[in-house]
DNA sequence: GAGTGGTCTAGACCACCCC
DNA sequence: GGGTGGTCTAGACCACTCC
């Protein structure tokens, strides 16, 4: 079951190992999970290498440690939230829709103060200025506007706008995103959103301003998004 | 700098020994941390001891890690969200605010199938229902309605109320909250907000549908809350 | 080649929980 | 007292980066 020989890290094919039981039933919410000596022993790995596999089960909520007792599955959650930092794209796939772009404006601007505080830049760099309707399965979920600096991605074009941003910028520029920082609040439309969200005057809308910095803290773009309160809402987990 | 004999672990003592370092200045966003092997043979403990501290630094975004490189200080972020899963009081404090209450009532009920759902229990499990106006230095901020199952508590008291009920159920009846999910969506203010508002008709607010949790995974509390959408945004980390 | 973080070992002692 | 997780050691080899 664990491949000591395999490229992929023991604590790694531990930790799915473990993952899968509880997806699975095998492992069921209140089980206590073998001792992590056990593991050690029936894989004949070190105690220090199960440690580093339940750890990041625990981090990441599937089980919980009680000091002098042992290590147990959690009950799960009823709704099951996006997990991390994800692009519109991403987030309504998880969703189970199909996100579609309609661009309104494209262009290449001097910025005003505040995306050059949040970007972290001088108002002599010239910055992109994207606004799209973002659908979901067709239908007008939310307009957003998201400002990049030229600098650190020079060749955004229409084309490019149609994949995953995220996905280009990992995976063709090789630069690593590393979090988000998201401020949310609740409106009521302007004309602006009335026009493009086809709603009526007076409907409330989600606004959402993230802020996203590369690995090394970069920022990497401001994202100003007006999500229709009727369609969307946001859902998330935190720790204590 | 490092006391070996003293009963706070090792790791602990060099994670706030580097974090007071970077909140002083002393490391600067960008600049590359001491190595593990460095840190290790300075403080004479083990590099194992050393990457627990430095791992528990990247995951709270502090530092991150290079490959075949280093270790470097992240850049600082604009405004700071709220760290984990806080109380009102909590929350409020956080941002420099006093937090008060006006019971608007409290009483045992027999849950409606929204709250049986939530607490995940039965229809004949008596729970309390709390509806109180929250307000900040004085101002009401948020009209909020808790849900919890009176045999999780069995004696809250109106007295109790004034306090911190995460603070109670933590220090006074020991037990351990764990996480909570958060469904934030955005409406117009009901009559109820408008009277305990004190807003105008048509108002946006921020609406928050809070599912705690204790470490064992029983749910805890379930709590609805309207927030005056000029008075409050909601701020959060995500990382990718 | 030298230095870095990533992974892993085979032990050890401690505090805590339950019987 | 026996089992559990929490902490810690003193090494080791690897892949990666930079020069």
């Amino acid at each position: 079951m664990i491949d000591k020989n395999s490229p992929i890290p023991i604590y790694y094919q531990l930790e799915e190992k473990i993952k899968t039981q509880i997806d699975q039933g095998e492992l069921q919410p209140g089980d206590m999970l073998p001792s992590e000596r056990e593991y050690a022993s029936q894989y004949a790995i070190s105690r220090m290498t199960v440690r580093q596999a339940i750890t990041k089960l625990v981090n990441d909520g599937y089980v919980y440690r009680k000091k002098g007792t042992g290590t147990f599955v959690s009950a799960k959650k009823i709704d099951q939230p996006l997990q991390g930092l994800t692009s519109f794209t991403e987030d309504m796939k998880a969703r189970g829709m199909v996100a579609t772009n309609r661009l309104i404006h494209f262009k290449v601007i001097s910025p005003p103060l505040s995306v050059t505080k949040a970007l972290n830049i001088d108002s002599s760099t010239p910055v992109y200025e994207i606004q799209r309707v973002r659908l979901a399965d067709g239908l007008p979920m939310a307009l957003e506007t998201t400002y990049i600096s030229k600098h650190l991605i020079p060749n955004i074009t229409e084309k490019l706008l149609e994949q995953s941003l995220y996905d280009y910028v990992e995976n063709s520029l090789g630069k690593e995103i590393g979090e988000g920082t998201q401020i949310i609040e609740s409106s009521t439309v302007n004309q602006n959103e009335i026009t493009h969200l086809n709603v009526k005057k007076g409907s409330p809308v989600l606004l959402i301003e993230r802020h996203t910095y590369l690995k090394d803290g970069t920022p990497l773009e401001l994202v100003k998004s007006s999500y229709r309160a009727d369609r969307y809402r946001f859902m998330i987990n935190m720790q204590r």
